[in-house]
DNA sequence: CCTTTCATGGTACAGCCGTATCAACATCGT
DNA sequence: ACGATGTTGATACGGCTGTACCATGAAAGG
């Protein structure tokens, strides 16, 4: 056998071309080329290891999820040798704004994708689209954790509450992204609605 | 002068094919060709009436959003004449969400200007996107109103609960549009998270 | 009537896209 | 060493895109 190549590795390095030129000109905007060049590899090469463009988008979309999956926990595990759950909490929606250039990219492309996957079903049949559940279910159990502790105001339901604490964090996310909100500000937004869950004695760093 | 043909309506009508077709296909996969042959028109007469696409995409983007307003601006005034300021706020925050097929075409395509609109300054600097504190203000005004009435929980900061509010709305769009969510777990959740901002008496219909 | 002006249609032109084809190179097994 | 095979490169092709060009129809003003 020949030269001997890690493909996923080199597959990765494409994806990760792909992911900076698309955060760059937008998803829409990329082409094969542009991914090649990126790379600074050959046309012919991206379609060497991703033999049409649709395979191509898939996967970029899978370490996209992966790295910030990555990301999510680390920051999660950081939180947890902390004070408690609300800080848990706090790093895992505030994680989840676009505040360094990595964040935005993240949601700047998850939501394009998402776009595409109005109308795409073999994007909408992507795991990242249709079990996004388990973030919500982290949530949840943390949540739940938390008001077994009696850290939380009484009456919350952990499941509705974490599934609007996540939808609000990715309303802000997409603020913050256009440019009509400033990370500061959302995460003001978000603070005041855990003040409204958390007991306030928890309040401290 | 000849046939005197009203410009603006026909513009208006082009748009609502462009809006038609891209709530159908993607707003990424509409063309030129597209729009003329959903409007019934020809290729030339649809370049005759927008110069260019990018005038035609701006275009469409205010009738959506203007035809939008309305229809909130309705839903408000019916609620206006109902029970209390809690009714305006769910008529305000249901209208926002894609139930039925009128405002699942609208999110989609908002959703999709907004990811445009990170790449093309043009796009970023249309009021819609640049001025969306409209709903901010109005939904903050009568969370003040609702205040001065003592209806809402103590200490609650109108402005952040509004921002708040909106953005979860708007997390819950997108949601339900790439089918992760019901429209009625999404009011549960919205429902929930009212009622820690309202006080109990008000929940009657 | 007839010309001017708006309105409309058909069609052609570059340019870019994703993909396929053809060819060369380097390396490993034997 | 030598052929087989995994890897890379250059280039061509058909299809689509947005836009520009040319021509015709229809109605109001002289």
């Amino acid at each position: 056998m020949p030269k001997r190549v890690d493909h996923a590795e080199r597959r990765t390095e494409i994806a990760e071309a792909l992911v900076r030129v698309a955060g760059r000109r937008g998803l829409h905007a990329v082409g094969m080329r542009d991914v090649a060049a990126e790379a600074g590899v050959s046309l012919r090469l991206v379609q060497y290891y991703f033999e049409t463009k649709e395979k191509l988008l898939l996967f970029g979309l899978e370490h996209l999820t992966g790295k910030f999956g990555e990301r999510l926990a680390a920051r999660i595990r950081a939180a947890g040798d902390g004070p408690g759950p609300r800080a848990m909490v706090e790093a895992l929606l505030m994680t989840a704004l676009p505040t360094d250039e990595e964040s935005r990219i993240f949601h700047h492309l998850y939501t394009s994708y998402a776009v595409l996957a109005v109308t795409d079903r073999t994007l909408a049949a992507q795991p990242f689209i249709k079990d996004p559940d388990a973030a919500e279910r982290a949530l949840t159990d943390i949540l739940r954790q938390a008001q077994a502790a009696d850290l939380l105001q009484p009456g919350v339901d952990s499941q509705l509450t974490a599934a609007g604490l996540l939808a609000m964090s990715a309303g802000l996310g997409t603020s913050i992204l256009v440019g009509q909100r400033s990370p500061e500000s959302a995460a003001a937004v978000l603070d005041d609605h855990l003040d409204r869950i958390f007991r306030s004695v928890d309040a401290a760093a």
